[in-house]
DNA sequence: AGTGGATATGTAAGCGCTTGCATTTTGAAT
DNA sequence: ATTCAAAATGCAAGCGCTTACATATCCACT
C-alpha cells in the first residue's frame, strides 16, 4: 500500500472506478451524460481519492478556463475593491473565476499584466478606463480575446465600456459647487496622463467654470498621484495661493481624505473655513469627519453588469454593447457656503 | 498570407527560426545552453510573431508554475493590503506571480480557495491564521505543497508561521488602558470562531483585566464580524451598559472607525467621553480623528519576511522556521484618562 | 424473439510545452 | 590531419485532461 506521492489524476479514479477516463471526464463536466449507476461509483471513487482536476491539464485540453482577468490601478485602497467584489460575485455565479492584478497605474505593467492574463488562459478582460497604447487593442482583437471596459463610459471606444461619465458627474458637481457661492476654486486631480477618468474629470470642472461665467483664474489646479499623503500635499499648496480657494474639488475620496486631514491640521474648519469634495463615495468617504459632499458611483451595480456583460461577450462570441450608468452627488457636511459673501 | 487565427505557438517559432521546439524552449528558459547566433534567429522570431508562451502547458510540462496563491479573509478593507503589496513586491523580484483569493472570513470557503490554488498549480501557499480543520491540514502535507502562515505567531503550530504574539500584543495595550486609570473596560472583538487571531487578542485583554486586579465584571465584550458598522452597533450596545465603559478597545482598526464614527454621532468626545484603541495601523487609523491609539503591526517587513521564506521552502523543499515580529503600541490622541479618578 | 434508434461508454488523438537522451557539431589538443 | 570531450541541437515521450468518433448496450415496439 504506496501513499500517493502527489495528485492522483482522472487515469487513478479511472481504474478505480472501472471506467474509462473519458467517463470520469464526463461525470465531472456534464454529469447527465453519465447513468446514475456508473456516476455513483465514479464520484465515490474521486472522493475517495480526494481527486481534484489539474486546471493546467483542462484548459489545454478544453481550451477554456472559464477564468477572467482583471487590471485595476491600484489595490491600495478601496476604490475599485467594492465594484471587483461584485464583479466577481456575479462571475461565481456564473462558474467564473476571477483573477485580479493591478497595474500601480502605469501603462506599461498593464501591458505586461494583460499579456500574462492571457498566457494564464483567461477566457475574457476587465480594463478600468480607455487609455492605453493602440497597439494593446490591436493585440486584443487579434488574438480575438473578449475585454471590456468599466469605470469610464464611452459611446464610441475601441472597446465597449460600462462605466459613467466622468466629465458630466464632475461637472454636476462642480456647477453646484459654484452655485453655492464658491468663486475662488482649487482642484486636486489624479495624473491625467493615461488616465481619461481624471482628465474627463478635470474636463468637467473646467466647463463648469467657464460655463459659468468665472474666469480661468479662479480655478487652481494641482495633479498628483492617488495617495493620501499627496491629497494633504497638494492641499497646502493650494491654501497658499492669494487669494486661497475657499472650495476644494478632489479627483477621489482618498485624495479629499488627505485634504481633509491636512486641514483639521492646519486648524482650518471645514466647511467654515473651506469647502473641500470628494469622488467616487466609498467607506471612506462618511468615516471622516466632516463626511465628504461626492460623487455616488454605483460600483455594486457595475460590478455586476460588467460581469454578466463579459461572460455573454466570452459565451456567445459576441460584441457587447455597453452601458452608461447614471451617478448622483451625495451631499454631506463637508461642502458648504463660502464664508462671506 | 494568412492571420493566425490564435496565438503563435513554440512550433511556429521553431519553424520561423528553423529549430526544434527544444532550442526554443532553451532559448526562453535558458538561453546560455543556446549560442548566441541561434538564439538570436530565435528572439526575433519571437517578437516577430508575438508569441507568448501558454501558461497551462508550461505548468503541465515543467510541473512547476512560479506561482504561489495566497488566501486572505478579506480584501474589502486595507487590512491585508499593505502586508500582501510587499509580499508580492518580493515575490515579484524572485520570479514568482502571485494569486490572491479571499475567503470572506469562511473556513468552507478557504478550504475551496485552497483546493483551487492548488489544482492551478500553486507551488506554495500563504494563509492567515493557524485555526482551521486539521485535515486541511493533512491535505497540504500530503500533497507535499510548501504552505506558510503569517499574521499570526506560533512556535508550535503545524505550519511554519511569520508574524506576531496577537495576545502579548493586546496585553500590552490593555495594560497600558488600565494604566491610565480606567475600570470599566469595553471589547469590540472580531468573531473569534476559527480565528486564532481575534480569539487570542481578546485573551489578552482578559488576561490584562485579571492580572491588574480587575474584576471580570468590569469587562464587556461584544463580538462581531469586522465591519464598520458593526462596530458602530457594537459601541452603542457597550455605551447602554451601566456603568458604561470608559475606554473601548476594539480588535482591529476598522471596528475602532466605525465605533469612533459611532460616538461623534451620539455627541461623545473621544477621548474626553470615553477612549477608543484600535489593532493593526493602517492607513484609516491615521485619517480619522482624533486618529486612533493602536497596535502598530510591522505588515511590510512581514509580508517581505513571509515571501523569502516561502520561496526558500519551495525552491529547496525545506519546512520553514517561521519567525516572530515585533509590535509596538502607537499613542493618539483616540485614547486618555478617564473623566474623572 | 427480433429490430432499430437512442443512450452509455470506450478509444485515442491531440492541446503546447519541457526535458532526458541521442545525435551532431565544435574546437582545442595531439 | 586526427581525435575526442564538451557544447549545441534535435528527437520524442510524456504532463493530465477533453472530445470527436467508434462501439457497445439498452429498451420499446413489432
Amino acid at each position: 500500500m504506496e501513499k500517493p506521492r502527489s495528485a492522483p489524476t482522472l487515469d487513478d479514479v479511472a481504474k478505480m472506478a472501472d471506467v474509462s477516463t473519458a467517463t470520469v471526464s464526463r461525470c465531472l463536466n456534464s454529469p447527465d451524460r453519465v447513468v446514475e449507476a456508473t456516476r455513483k461509483r465514479v464520484l465515490s471513487a474521486v472522493d475517495a481519492l480526494g481527486y481534484t482536476p489539474n486546471f493546467a491539464a483542462r484548459v489545454m485540453a478544453a481550451k477554456r478556463s472559464f477564468t477572467i482577468g482583471a487590471i485595476i490601478p491600484t489595490m491600495e485602497n478601496a476604490i475599485f475593491a467594492r465594484g471587483l467584489q461584485s464583479f466577481q460575485e456575479e462571475l461565481h455565479q456564473r462558474g467564473y473565476t476571477l483573477l485580479v492584478s493591478s497595474s500601480a497605474y502605469k501603462p506599461e505593467i498593464e501591458e505586461e499584466q494583460i499579456r500574462t492574463l492571457i498566457a494564464r488562459g483567461a477566457d475574457g478582460l476587465l480594463l478600468i478606463g480607455h487609455d492605453r497604447d493602440p497597439k494593446i487593442y490591436d493585440f486584443l482583437s487579434q488574438r480575438k480575446i473578449p475585454a471590456l471596459v468599466a469605470w469610464s463610459y464611452l459611446p464610441d471606444s475601441k472597446l465597449p465600456s460600462i462605466g459613467f461619465d466622468n466629465r458630466a458627474a464632475m461637472f454636476d458637481l462642480a456647477s453646484h459647487v459654484i452655485e453655492l457661492g464658491h468663486t475662488q476654486i482649487g482642484v486636486i486631480s489624479g495624473l491625467v496622463d493615461g488616465n481619461d477618468r481624471a482628465r474627463l474629470r478635470v474636463q468637467g470642472i473646467r466647463d463648469a467654470v467657464s460655463g459659468s461665467g468665472l474666469e480661468a483664474s479662479n480655478l487652481t489646479l494641482v495633479e498628483t498621484s492617488y495617495e493620501i499623503e499627496n491629497g494633504a500635499k497638494a492641499f497646502r499648496d493650494l491654501m497658499n495661493a492669494d487669494p486661497p480657494p475657499t472650495a476644494i474639488l478632489c479627483g477621489n475620496d482618498v485624495l479629499a481624505a488627505g485634504a481633509l486631514r491636512q486641514a483639521q491640521e492646519m486648524g482650518l474648519d471645514v466647511p467654515g473655513d473651506v469647502s473641500i469634495t470628494g469622488f467616487d463615495d466609498i467607506e471612506l468617504a462618511r468615516i471622516v469627519s466632516p463626511a465628504l459632499t461626492t460623487v455616488h458611483v454605483p460600483h455594486r451595480e457595475m460590478g455586476r453588469k460588467a460581469a454578466l456583460q463579459l461572460v455573454e461577450m466570452v459565451e456567445n462570441q459576441t460584441t457587447g454593447t455597453g452601458e452608461q450608468l447614471a451617478t448622483r452627488i451625495v451631499n454631506r457636511p463637508s461642502l458648504g457656503k463660502p464664508a462671506s459673501g
